[in-house]
RNA sequence: GGCCCCAUCGUCUAACGGUUAGGACAUCACUCUUUCAAGGUGAAAAUACGGGUUCGAUUCCCGUUGGGGUCACCA
């Protein structure tokens, strides 16, 4: 049997979108799945859409993904060149032999002609617009002259009527179309860079690609592929079209309704796991109930059976809350550096903080975060001191007898030696049964002097947390900063 | 408009002729609790419509409607 190859081949437009992220993604783990290989190949043969970096980028966040090939412009395989503007001769050669078969041809028209046929076309209402094959007419001694003298030429693959071309599609089936509603494509430009269908064609021959795993968009020129294969006498490969990611009103997923840049998400604190989890999930699943995954358990479940047919909203809600999940998932260990690299991006980057300050800092934040800079927004307080103190909690728990209970407080923290949390707790306990109040009279004042909020980790880990001596310096600010407030009468 | 594809809760989806149509996100309620979360329990929420085939259709077929994609010397 032989060996399983797919490929990801992104036109390099500078940022990867999360589209190109799901099929890089199924083509990755369907390959791998296979033990196949897994291949990049940039197609960049458009030379108006040039964009400096963009494939340095592509490749840095395809890895930043964990989505590893085999073979690719900076990984050496026997296919190569990876990059399609690197082999324009091969698509010469190539498509030469369509010209010499009959195939396909030379064609001279300038864009002011066919613009113009295609306006009258438009104006005649046929049934589609197409190239009418005037070139197809000129004599070989026609052509040569022209060639000779030098005109602009293109070169169009020479669609043949009435037939039916029919392939089968492994996530859609058997798939017709009629020969007489497909153009006379342009396989060769008249700058000499091949179209995407002639290069791509071509490649995943040369590249031996047994699966073609792409988006939908690529559903109608398919035929135009299909007829390439048979024209150059090549065996073709499986096809398999992916439903598109669609925006909130449905249509196709674009820039204009959010963000559509894995650096987007990745900028914006996303989990690497967390956007590769939500998004093999769009379009796919096991068959079973299971939401969770790791990449290497997708690895092992995924199938191209298990694809769907149609288009999936991307949908913030659920990639957040998975976020959420990961965070969760992940052991302290792992986070720390993530912690890090969010501190190093705030205004708290010249402060040192130990890694084991840290990490309490992390486990008492984990569950209540979607992201991990979460833990400096929502608890800056473990990163200076309360710069002011809820104005409602102050209301609400700050009472009159509140800095006597506070300073009995102190007393009691003062007494403690190298405290540990139960030790806490004790101290907390016995000050409210020596004023006969219940916990919560002191809990809730302690956490807003602490913190400068009423909510966060529980209180008995803020204090382990911040430390004995921290502690008392805050709750005296407290007492010394905060002043009672009448209780609003309404 | 032509061609092609698609159609289950708001969203992602399960069901591959027989289920009280299941799960997840979001929403709401309750619960746990010192707060906020997380967790637990529960509620509301779907087979687009019309014909067939069948003892029986979410499931198979046809049509309608709706949505999407594509019609470049862009990929």
């Amino acid at each position: 049997m032989n060996e399983i190859r797919t490929r990801f081949a992104p036109s390099p437009t500078g940022y990867l979108h999360v589209g190109g992220l799901r099929t890089a993604l199924y083509n990755f783990l369907f390959a791998r799945k296979n033990n196949g290989k897994f291949i990049l190949r940039i197609e960049d043969t458009d030379r108006s859409r040039y964009v400096e970096g963009a494939v340095e980028n592509l490749i840095q966040t395809l890895k930043w993904c964990d989505l590893f090939y085999d073979e690719g412009p900076d990984v050496d395989g026997p296919y190569g060149p990876y990059i399609q503007s690197q082999r324009l001769e091969i698509y010469r050669e190539h498509v030469e032999k369509l010209v010499q078969k009959g195939y396909a041809y030379y064609c001279f028209c300038s864009p002011e002609r066919l613009a113009a046929l295609r306006e009258e076309q438009l104006k005649l209402k046929v049934p589609q617009i197409k190239y009418d094959k005037h070139c197809l007419k000129l004599s070989p001694q026609e052509v040569q002259k022209k060639l000779e003298s030098g005109e602009k030429y293109v070169i169009r693959l020479n669609i043949p009527e009435n037939q039916t071309v029919k392939f089968y599609d492994i996530i859609r089936g058997e798939i017709e179309f009629d020969t007489n509603f497909i153009d006379d494509q342009v396989l060769l430009k008249s700058d000499g860079y091949p179209t995407y269908h002639l290069a791509n064609v071509v490649d995943d021959h040369l590249m031996k690609i047994t699966h073609v795993i792409r988006g939908e968009e690529w559903l109608s020129s398919t035929p135009k592929h299909i007829l390439l294969y048979e024209y150059f006498g090549w065996e073709k490969p499986q096809f398999a079209h992916l439903p598109l990611l669609l925006n909130p009103d449905r249509s196709k997923l674009s820039k204009r309704q959010g963000d559509v840049a894995v650096e987007e998400y990745r900028a914006k604190g996303y989990l690497k796991e967390a956007l590769i989890n939500f998004v093999a999930l769009l379009g796919w699943n096991a068959g079973d109930d299971r939401e969770f995954y790791y990449l290497n358990e997708l690895i092992e479940k995924f199938s191209l059976e298990g694809v769907n047919k149609s288009g999936a909203v991307f949908d913030l809600n659920k990639l957040l809350w998975l976020n959420g999940e990961h965070i969760r998932k992940k052991s302290v260990e792992d986070l720390l550096p993530l912690l890090k690299d969010e501190i190093k991006k705030s205004k708290y980057a010249s402060q040192n903080f130990s890694d084991e300050y840290l990490k309490l800092v992390i486990s008492a934040m984990q569950e209540r975060i979607d992201f991990v800079h979460e833990i400096i927004t929502k608890s800056y307080y473990f990163f200076e001191r309360p710069i002011s103190y809820e104005e409602k909690a102050i209301q609400k728990n700050w009472k009159q007898e509140t800095p006597e209970h506070l300073n009995l407080l102190v007393d009691a923290l003062e007494k403690l030696d190298n405290p540990s949390k139960e030790d806490y707790e004790k101290a907390l306990n016995s000050v409210a049964e020596k004023l006969q109040i219940s916990k919560g009279k002191i809990i809730h004042p302690l956490r807003l002097a602490l913190s400068g909020t009423s909510a966060g980790p529980g209180i008995f880990d803020l204090l382990y947390t911040l430390g004995k001596e921290e502690s008392i310096i805050r709750i005296k600010n407290a007492i010394q900063n905060i002043t009672y407030k009448e209780p609003k009468t309404s």
